[in-house]
Formats: structure tokens, C-alpha cells, sequence
DNA sequence: TACGCGTGGCC
DNA sequence: TGGCCAAGCGT
């Protein structure tokens, strides 16, 4: 037969917690303990959208700062849609996960044309957008609508895994499908938004990863893993592999008072962000690497130059990938026929352009020698 | 499902 | 110091 049959699971709570118990003395204590934070001022769902974007695995106090200057950059749905792109990523340059910057700007643009200016508020519908899954679409519906639905991130899969001793790996997909379940069950209506905010809240200041705070903790009585003395124990997650290993050559190419930068492709590492020209080699002398970076320019960019000196060396580590990169003075000698990707830039043309912090110390060494 | 995708802070 | 962690999503 042609097609699978899945049965239909249905997460239950343990019979002994206590549900109503339970939400009411989470919500006492965030309605006097939640902190004062700026996307906290009012339910304004593009307010709400940003900052669940920004906040994606990324803490709190680096994404405030963030938060005010891109509101004050990009006040309305409008605003961001009509901004050009490089400003967008401009705003973003320093945080992280690019793609979410260019995710948000393609569904402003979408909110703007398919829906008026107004986001959704079903979650066939928002789902639809770029850059909002499972958690943000159940955080701004329920934060911004008023919505029944869980919002799942890492703190409310922490939290349930204490509160309910589950000793599933939240390293897997299928766990945030099964809290999502349970959670499902416990949401107060009409207090739906301020639960899912509570239960991160309690993840983010007392539920902590190593160290849970119990003593301090308002749902101590409910929680099953604490019942037992295992909520150090709890969750149950499995380990990253290690980075892999990249060698980079790069150049700092001058010609006159401009330097040679790349645009680096709208897929992928580093999206749409700017770079210098980097040639990833295995070579091991000198000789073989600056052989390894001339062509790549040749190649690549159709320029050729004479390498002056060894600038600097540089170690930047990403989740997945750690990049050993040695740069290059160079001068440019021939070669006019850049590719679209590619440009001569002035300082002043560099500081409108976004670049990741892994080529910040380059920029920063070029600034400081003019 | 597993992996690619950034960065900075913490112990 | 280095591994872990942070309001995940797209493919």
C-alpha cells in the first residue's frame, strides 16, 4: 500500500499535577517578578514579531540594544518593507543568524501585499511567513492575539522536563512536538500570551540550565523532578558534534585608498553579508599560501596583485565551523573586471556595509592605518 | 531527522 | 580554557 499509517499520539499529564494550581501561582509570580524589557511595552504585534525574531537563540541583554535602534530604524511593518536590504542587514550586523534579518524583510514585504499591513493572526496563516515556526508563531498569536497556543523554546522544554520529569532528549525534533502537547493542556484562555512569557520567564531566572534555583522556585510544589531530587539531571540533552576545521586565506587588496570586498552569496554562511576575499587552502608553507590566495583573486575576481606582508592571524569559531584565517597586505596591480559580487570600497563606502564579526578586527586594522 | 546557521557570556 | 548555553528556523 502506498502511504504510511501513523497512529495518532496523545500526550497526557501525570494524573497527580495539579493544573489549575499549577498556572495560577505562575502567573502571581510573574505578574511581580517579570522584568521590565523593551518589547514589553505594549502588544503591538510587529513589536512582538521583532523581538521574538531577534531573540532566537540569542540572549536577552545582546539583543536590547538591537531591539531600540532597529523599532527606531524600522517603526512599522511598512517601514521594513520598503527599507533597502542592506540597511536591514546594516541594523542586524553583530547579531547573528543573518538569514533571519532577510527572512523578516521578505515577510514584512509578503504582510504588506498579501495581508494589508496586517500580520495574521491564524496560525495557517502565519506559519506561511518566512522566518516563524513552530515557537514564534505560538508566541506572537499568543502574546499579541491573545491565542491559545504554546510557544516552545529551550527554557519551556527545560522547565517541563523538571516540572514533569520527562527524560526525553530536547535535542530531538519529536520532544518539542510532545511538550508542545502538554503545554497545550495547562494554558490558562484569556491569560494565554502572559503564560507562555511566564513559563520562559521562570526558565530564564529561576529554572536555570545548571543550577536551578528550587528554594526560590513559585511551582516548587508541582514540580515531579524535584520530588525526586533529579532536577539536576533534567533535561536530557544530547551533545554537539565539535566545529570543523577551516583554513582561510585572505587579502586585503589596495588600490589607491579603496580595498578590494565581496558580497558573499544570498544563501547560506553568513548571507548577503560582506567580506574580504578569502581562498580556503590546506597549504602549509608561505610560499604555497600566498600562491593558493593570487590565483583565487585571479580566478575569482579577474585581479591580480603582489602580496606586500602578512597582516595579521586571526581564530573565529561558529557553532559548526572554526575558521583559521591569515591576512594579507596586498596591492593591486591589473584587473578591472570585477564580478557583480565584488567592489572597490572607500572607508566611508565600508561603514554603511554589514560585515560579521569574524572580519571586524581586519576592518578595524584598515581603519586605523589610514 | 539531522544538520547548517553567529555570536558573546559564563563557569 | 573550552564546552555549554541563549525566546529556533529552513532544508
Amino acid at each position: 500500500m502506498a502511504g504510511k499509517k501513523r497512529k495518532a499520539l496523545t500526550y497526557t499529564l501525570p494524573e497527580e499535577f495539579h493544573v489549575f494550581g499549577f498556572s495560577r501561582d505562575l502567573l502571581a509570580w510573574y505578574d511581580s517578578q517579570k522584568r521590565d524589557l523593551p518589547w514589553r511595552i505594549n502588544r503591538d504585534p510587529y513589536r512582538v514579531w521583532v523581538s521574538e525574531i531577534m531573540l532566537q537563540q540569542t540572549r536577552v541583554e545582546t539583543v536590547k540594544p538591537y531591539y531600540q535602534n532597529f523599532m527606531a530604524k524600522f517603526p512599522t511593518v511598512a517601514a521594513l518593507a520598503e527599507a533597502p536590504e542592506e540597511e536591514v542587514l546594516k541594523a542586524w550586523e553583530g547579531l547573528g543568524y543573518y538569514s533571519r534579518a532577510r527572512n523578516l524583510q521578505a515577510a514584512a514585504r509578503e504582510v504588506q501585499e498579501r495581508y494589508g499591513g496586517v500580520i495574521p493572526d491564524t496560525p495557517e496563516e502565519i506559519a506561511t511567513l518566512k522566518g516563524i515556526g513552530p515557537y514564534t508563531a505560538g508566541a506572537i498569536l499568543s502574546i499579541a492575539y491573545e491565542k491559545p497556543e504554546p510557544a516552545v523554546d529551550g527554557n519551556v522544554m527545560r522547565v517541563f522536563s523538571r516540572l514533569l520529569y520527562l527524560t526525553d532528549d530536547i535535542a530531538k525534533p519529536a520532544t518539542r512536538v510532545k511538550v508542545e502537547h502538554l503545554v497545550r493542556q495547562v494554558i490558562p484562555h484569556g491569560r494565554a500570551g502572559d503564560f507562555n512569557q511566564a513559563l520562559m520567564e521562570l526558565g530564564a531566572l529561576v529554572c536555570l540550565p545548571r543550577t536551578p534555583q528550587c528554594l526560590t522556585c513559585p511551582v516548587f510544589d508541582y514540580c515531579l523532578a524535584r520530588k525526586e531530587g533529579v532536577q539536576d539531571e533534567l533535561p536530557v540533552k544530547g551533545k554537539a558534534k565539535p566545529p570543523r576545521l577551516v583554513r582561510l586565506q585572505v587579502a586585503v587588496v589596495k588600490r589607491g585608498d579603496a580595498v578590494l570586498i565581496n558580497k558573499r552569496p544570498e544563501q547560506g554562511l553568513l548571507a548577503g553579508m560582506w567580506e574580504f576575499p578569502m581562498v580556503e587552502t590546506d597549504a602549509d608553507t608561505r610560499s604555497l599560501k600566498q600562491e593558493a590566495l593570487l590565483q583565487g583573486l585571479r580566478k575569482r575576481f579577474g585581479v591580480d596583485v603582489e602580496v606586500i606582508e602578512p597582516l595579521m592571524e586571526l581564530t573565529h569559531t561558529f557553532s559548526h565551523l572554526q575558521w583559521h584565517m591569515e591576512v594579507w597586505q596586498c596591492d593591486w596591480i591589473e584587473g578591472d573586471d570585477l564580478p557583480p559580487n565584488a567592489r572597490f570600497a572607500t572607508a566611508d563606502e565600508l561603514a554603511g556595509l554589514a560585515f560579521p564579526v569574524a572580519h571586524q578586527k581586519i576592518l578595524e586594522t584598515i581603519k586605523s592605518d589610514r
